[in-house]
RNA sequence: GCGGAUGUGGCGGAAUUGGCAGACGCGCUAGACUCAGGAUCUAGUGUCCGAUAAGGACGUGGAGGUUCGAAUCCUCUCAUCCGCACCA
C-alpha cells in the first residue's frame, strides 16, 4: 500500500525548492523586452505570538495560486514575504516578561517563517525583511526626513508640495525661531500643539483612526484628549489628490466608498460675522495668540476660525454646506475648545461658560458622543451680525460642535439642520424657515411654522431678494455677493485630520530628529534632521519600557550617550518620540524591489521596471488605515522624484474573514432545564432572562444533539426547545480558533491551501467547516490513485495510466478543464476552478484507460493550488524537472465540440422536453426538431402554437393556447 | 440615524450575465468490499402530492411588475452582516 502522505511529500518539495532557487525572482533586465512583469504582494503579517491564524493562508494562497499562474504563462513575477515587527504586543511582552522586545519579535518571526515555509507558498524568500530591521527602518526615517524637507505652498495652488521653502523676508528678520516656526507651518511632517488622544494605560496618544467608540483600538483601554507637543504628518494637503487617485485604482467599490467618506470632502462656503461691537472683551488677550504667537496668521491661513477685523472689531468665521440658508440663521455655535471663545464671553456670563468648557474638556470622545446625545450648551453674552440680513443673533458655546472640523464655529439653521434644530428646541431659540418643503411633504406646515425640520433642498423663502430660488442658485448667488463685500468666499473641507505620527512608545522607529540645546541643556527651539550618514537612528539600550502613565516617552529615560548629540560644535537632544506601527508598512512595498540597497531607497531602474504592485491581496480591516497612508507617502514620493508612478497598488482585493465552525446555541435555567431561545429575552440592562425574569445561562450543543425542524433547529433529546444557530468569529476567548500546524499535520498543507480556496468566493466571509477539508483531501486522494497504483507494495505508475490519444470525451473534458481553469484563475474564481478540476478526476477516475498526456496537463492546472502533491506526481511520471517550470496548456476549440448537444424545449416557459441537435442549428432547424418530438407533440395536445422562440445552442421556447 | 454588502437545499456554495436552478464539496440514505475504518467504490439525495411507480405541483427572504422566458431587470418590503456615527 503506497498511500498519498503529505507530510512525507511536502517537506521534501520545500527543501527542493528552496535548494534550487525555483521561485527566485528573475532579472527583469535580462529579460525580453516582451516579457510581461506581475507584483503579486500580500499585506504582510505583524508576527504575534499566537502564530498563523487560518485566515492568513487565504489570501497568501490566493497570491500565491496567481503567482505561479502567471510563472507557468512565463510572466516575470515577484512574489515577495516580510513582517510588518514593531508594534504595541511585542513592547507589552517585553514590560511583562522583561525580555528584549527584539528577542520575542525575532521568535514570531522564526515561528511565522516556519509555518508559512510549511504552506509552500512560493515566495522570493532571498527578499524577506522585517520592518525591526536596522537596514529597513534607516529608510524608514530617511522618507520621514524626506517628508520633514517638503513643504506646502499655500500661493503656488498647484495641489501639490515643493522642495525649496522660500522665507519672506519680514520672517528672516525675526531671527532664527521665527524662520524655524515658519517653517513648521509649512513642513508636511511638522511639530504642533494637538488636542491628543491620550491613552494612559498603553502609554501612549493614539490617532483618531486608532480610537474607536473612544477606546483604544488595542486592547480596548480609555482614551481621553489633551493638549501635547507632538509630530503631524501634513496629510491633509493631500486630500484632494487621495481622492482623484481612487478614480482609476481597480479597488472594490466598498474599500473605495469607505476611502472617500473618509477623506469626506464637502463644499460650501466660509461666512464671517462682525460680533456686535462693545460687547465683548476685544482687549483680554485672546486664546488665538496665546497658542501661535505673531504666526499664528500663517499657521492658520487657510482655516482661520476667527480675527480681528476692520476697525478692530471681532469676526467669527464659520465654514458652511448650506449658505443658501443664511438667512435662517437665527443663532451661532463655537466649539468649546475655539480659540476666540475668552473674547467672545461676556463678563456676567465667564462663569458659566468656563464651568461649561472646563466639564467638556473633561469629556472623552466617548461621553460627548455617548448616550441618547441631548444637545448641550451655554449662551456666551455676545451677539453677532448675521450679514444676510442684518440680525443680530446670539452666539452659543456648545459640544455638539467639534473643535477640529471646518473653523470650529457655526452659524446654526434649525429650521434645515436637524442637530441646530434639537438645540433650538432644548434651549427654545427661534426656528426660521427659509427653503420650502414641496408642496405634499407630510410636515410642510409645521416646517413653515418653525416646529419640524427640513434638511432637505427646495425653493428659497423668508429669504428677500433670493425668493423663489431653488438650493443651488441661491447658494451660487449669495456666496458671490457677500464675496463681493469680503464676508465669505466660496470653501472646501474635508474631514480627514493631519495624521498624528507620533507614539509615547520604546518598540518603534526613532525619529531622526535633533532639538538644539544651549549651554544649559535648554532647548532653543531650533531642530534639524540627523544627517543622512549618520541614519539609522538606532534604539537605545533600555532597562526599563514601561510606561509610567505620563506622556513623556521611554526613550528620555536614555543615556546621555544616546540622548545628547554634537554636530558642528552644537548641541542637540534626540527627539524621544518614536514612530507608530503605520510607518514601517507604508513603504516596504518599494524595498522588496530592491533590499540590499544601502545606498537609497531604491534603485530608480529597478522601481520603473516593477512598480506599480499588479495585485495587493488583504483583510478588508486596512481599507482605511494603512491603505490611505501608504498611498499618501508614495505620492509624497513621486512628488519629490522618487517613485515613478502616483499609486502603488492598482488591483486590490479583500480576502473575507474566515470564522469558527458554526454554534448551536440554547439556553438553560437555574436548574439547568433547557429554554427556548424564543423564551429567554433580553431584560433591560441586556442579560438573557426567562419570560418571568429568571436568569438563563448559554450553553453550547454537539451537532448531534440537534436536528432541524422547519425554518430552525432544536435539541433532538427535546424538540419543543428551539435553539440558535451562528458562526462566530474565531477567538481564544470562545475557543474555536483553528490552528493551521493542526490542519496540516492531519490533512496536508496542500489541502488546507486547496480547502481554503474551495470554501467559497475569496471575498466572501465564511465559516470554517473541518469535514471540509476531509472533503479536498479526500480529492487530492483520488488525485493520487489517478495516477499511483495504491494496492502495490512498491511506489509505482498504476496500470491505467496509458500512452495513447485520449477518446473523444476524455479529450472534451480535458480542454474545457484547461479553459475553465485558465480563466477562472484569471479572474481568481478559485473555487469554480477547484469545482472543475474535481469533475476532470471524477470523470477519468471513471475511466479504465487514462491517456497519460491528458494526467499531465491536468497537473499543471492543478499544481499552482496544490503545489506539492503535483510536484511527486509529475516525479512519479518520470520527469526531472520541477512541475513549476512547465509552460501552461492552452485548450483547443475544436477539443470542446460536441457532435450532438441537448437543447430544453419548454412550452409556455415550462420545461417539456430535451431534444438533440447539431451545436450550429440554427434556431429555425431547433424548433423543427422540437415541434416533431413525441413529446412536444403529448405536451401540446389539441392547442395552438401561437409563437416559437428558439435560441441558438441554448434553449426552445413554445408559447401555446 | 446614515452608508455599503448579502439573502439560493440540512450546510458551504454554482448558474456562460435574461435561457435546463441547485455544478462541485460537506452531510445524509442504501448497496458492494472489508477483521476494522475519519478507508475505497457504486447508486440516490430541493420540497410536496403520488404507491417506493408513471406523472404532477411548487420552488432562489417576501409582495407586486416587465418578458415568450426572471435567482438574474424594475418597484415596494423584510431580515442579516459590515462600516460610519453630532463632520455643520
Amino acid at each position: 500500500m503506497v498511500r498519498y502522505n503529505p507530510n512525507e511529500i511536502e517537506p521534501r518539495w520545500q527543501s527542493y525548492w528552496e535548494e534550487h532557487q525555483t521561485f527566485a525572482t528573475p532579472d527583469l533586465a535580462s529579460a525580453g523586452a516582451n516579457t510581461v512583469k506581475r507584483y503579486v504582494l500580500d499585506m504582510f503579517p505583524y508576527p504575534s505570538g499566537d502564530g498563523l491564524h487560518v485566515g492568513h493562508p487565504e489570501g497568501y494562497t490566493a497570491t500565491d495560486i496567481v503567482a505561479r499562474f502567471a510563472r507557468a504563462r512565463g510572466e516575470c513575477v515577484l512574489h515577495p514575504m516580510g513582517f510588518d515587527a514593531f508594534g504595541l504586543p511585542a513592547e507589552e511582552h517585553a514590560i511583562r516578561t522583561g525580555e528584549h522586545p527584539r528577542v520575542q519579535t525575532q521568535r514570531n518571526i522564526d515561528n511565522f517563517t516556519r509555518q508559512l515555509k510549511m504552506l509552500g507558498f512560493s515566495y522570493d524568500w532571498n527578499r524577506v525583511l522585517a520592518t525591526t530591521d536596522e537596514g529597513y527602518y534607516r529608510w524608514t526615517q530617511w522618507i520621514f526626513l524626506v517628508l520633514y524637507d517638503t513643504w506646502f505652498d499655500a500661493q503656488a495652488q498647484t495641489g501639490r508640495p515643493i522642495a525649496e521653502l522660500p522665507i519672506p523676508a519680514e520672517v528672516t528678520a525675526e531671527g532664527e525661531r521665527a524662520v524655524e516656526l515658519y517653517r513648521d507651518s509649512r513642513r508636511l511632517a511638522y511639530l504642533d500643539d494637538a488636542l491628543v488622544n491620550w491613552c494612559a494605560a498603553l502609554g501612549t496618544v493614539l490617532a483618531n483612526e486608532e480610537v474607536v467608540d473612544g477606546k483604544s483600538e488595542v486592547g480596548g483601554h480609555p482614551v481621553k484628549r489633551i493638549p501635547l507637543r507632538q509630530w503631524m504628518l501634513r496629510i491633509t494637503d493631500y486630500a484632494e489628490r487621495l481622492l482623484d487617485g481612487l478614480a482609476d485604482l481597480d479597488w472594490p467599490t466598498g474599500i473605495k466608498k469607505l476611502q472617500y467618506d473618509w477623506i469626506g470632502r464637502s463644499t460650501g462656503a466660509e461666512v464671517d460675522f462682525y460680533l456686535r461691537p462693545g460687547e465683548t472683551s476685544s482687549n483680554a488677550a485672546g486664546d488665538a495668540d496665546a497658542a501661535g504667537g505673531p504666526f499664528v496668521a500663517w499657521k492658520r491661513d487657510r482655516q482661520t476660525s476667527g480675527f480681528t477685523g476692520e476697525a478692530g472689531r471681532d469676526c467669527l468665521r464659520v465654514y458652511t454646506t448650506r449658505p443658501d440658508t443664511l438667512f435662517g440663521a437665527t443663532y451661532m455655535v463655537v466649539s468649546p475648545e475655539h480659540p476666540l471663545i475668552n473674547r467672545l464671553v461676556t463678563a456676567e456670563r465667564k462663569p458659566e461658560v468656563d464651568a461649561y468648557c472646563e466639564k467638556a474638556s473633561f469629556k472623552s470622545d466617548r461621553e460627548r458622543t455617548d448616550g441618547d446625545r441631548a444637545k448641550s450648551g451655554v449662551f456666551t453674552g455676545s451677539h453677532a451680525i448675521n450679514p444676510a440680513n442684518g440680525l443680530s443673533i446670539p452666539v452659543w458655546v456648545a459640544d455638539y460642535v467639534l473643535a477640529g472640523y471646518g473653523t470650529g464655529a457655526i452659524m446654526a439653521v434649525p429650521a434645515h439642520d436637524i442637530r441646530d434644530f434639537e438645540f433650538a428646541i432644548a434651549y427654545d431659540l427661534p426656528v426660521i424657515a427659509v427653503v420650502d418643503p414641496p408642496a405634499d411633504h407630510e410636515q410642510r406646515d409645521e416646517i413653515l411654522a418653525g416646529k419640524a425640520c427640513f434638511a432637505a433642498e427646495g425653493n428659497a423663502i423668508n429669504s428677500g431678494e433670493y425668493n423663489g430660488l431653488a438650493t443651488a442658485q441661491v447658494k451660487a448667488d449669495l456666496t458671490s455677493k457677500l464675496a463681493q463685500q469680503g464676508l465669505a468666499r466660496e470653501a472646501v473641507n474635508y474631514k480627514l485630520r493631519d495624521w498624528l505620527f507620533s507614539r509615547q512608545r520604546f518598540w518603534g522607529e526613532p525619529f531622526p530628529i535633533l532639538h538644539e540645546i544651549d549651554a544649559e541643556g535648554n532647548p532653543t527651539g531650533i531642530k534639524r534632521g540627523v544627517p543622512d550618514n549618520q541614519l539609522p537612528v538606532t534604539l537605545p539600550q533600555l532597562e526599563d519600557f514601561k510606561p509610567h502613565g505620563r506622556p513623556e516617552p521611554p526613550l528620555a529615560k536614555a543615556d546621555d550617550d544616546w540622548l545628547i548629540v554634537e554636530i558642528d560644535g552644537k548641541r542637540y537632544r534626540r527627539e524621544t518620540n518614536t514612530m507608530p506601527q503605520w510607518a514601517g508598512s507604508c513603504w516596504y512595498y518599494l524595498r522588496y524591489i530592491d533590499p540590499q540597497n544601502t545606498e537609497r531607497l531604491i534603485d530608480p531602474e529597478l522601481e520603473r521596471a516593477w512598480m506599480p504592485v499588479d495585485l495587493y491581496v488583504g483583510g478588508a480591516e486596512h481599507a482605511v488605515l494603512h491603505l490611505l497612508y501608504s498611498r499618501f507617502w508614495h505620492k509624497v514620493l513621486f512628488d519629490r522624484g522618487h517613485v515613478s508612478c502616483p499609486e502603488p497598488f492598482t488591483k486590490l482585493v479583500n480576502q473575507g474573514m474566515i470564522l469558527g465552525e458554526v454554534e448551536f446555541t440554547g439556553y438553560v435555567d437555574e436548574s439547568g432545564k433547557p429554554v427556548s431561545v424564543k423564551n429567554a429575552r433580553k431584560d433591560a440592562e441586556g442579560n438573557r432572562v426567562t419570560k418571568d425574569n429568571r436568569p438563563v445561562e448559554s450553553v453550547r450543543y454537539a451537532e448531534d444533539q440537534v436536528e432541524k425542524q422547519g425554518d430552525g433547529f432544536v435539541l433532538t433529546s427535546d424538540p419543543t426547545i428551539k435553539l440558535d444557530s451562528r458562526a462566530f468569529k474565531m477567538s481564544k476567548t470562545r475557543g474555536n480558533v483553528v490552528n493551521p500546524d493542526g490542519v496540516v499535520r492531519d490533512y496536508g498543507a496542500d489541502s488546507l491551501r486547496l480547502y481554503e480556496m474551495f470554501m467559497g468566493p475569496l471575498e466572501a466571509t465564511k465559516p470554517w467547516v473541518m469535514n471540509g477539508v476531509g472533503g479536498v483531501r479526500g480529492f487530492l486522494d483520488r488525485v493520487w490513485r489517478l495516477i499511483v497504483d495504491e494496492k502495490s507494495d512498491e511506489l509505482c505508475v498504476s496500470d491505467a495510466v496509458v500512452d495513447m490519444e485520449c477518446d473523444e470525451e476524455q479529450l472534451r473534458v480535458l480542454h474545457q478543464t484547461i479553459r475553465k481553469v485558465t480563466d477562472d484563475t484569471q479572474a481568481m474564481s478559485f473555487n469554480t476552478a477547484i469545482a472543475k478540476m474535481m469533475e476532470f478526476s471524477n470523470h477519468f477516475t471513471r475511466c479504465e484507460k487514462r491517456p497519460r498526456a491528458a494526467l499531465e496537463t491536468f497537473l499543471i492546472l492543478l499544481n499552482p493550488y496544490a503545489p506539492h502533491l503535483c510536484e511527486e506526481l509529475w516525479s512519479i511520471l518520470g520527469h526531472t524537472e520541477s512541475i513549476a517550470l512547465q509552460p501552461w496548456p492552452v485548450w483547443d476549440e475544436a477539443a470542446l465540440a460536441e457532435s450532438s448537444i441537448e437543447i430544453p424545449v419548454q412550452i409556455n416557459g415550462k420545461l417539456k422536453a430535451k431534444i438533440h441537435v447539431s451545436p450550429d442549428a440554427t434556431a429555425d432547424q431547433m424548433i423543427c426538431v422540437a415541434i416533431a418530438d413525441e413529446q412536444v407533440i403529448a405536451a401540446v395536445g389539441d392547442k395552438q402554437i401561437v409563437k416559437k422562440i428558439g435560441v441558438p445552442g441554448r434553449m426552445v421556447n413554445l408559447v401555446v393556447k
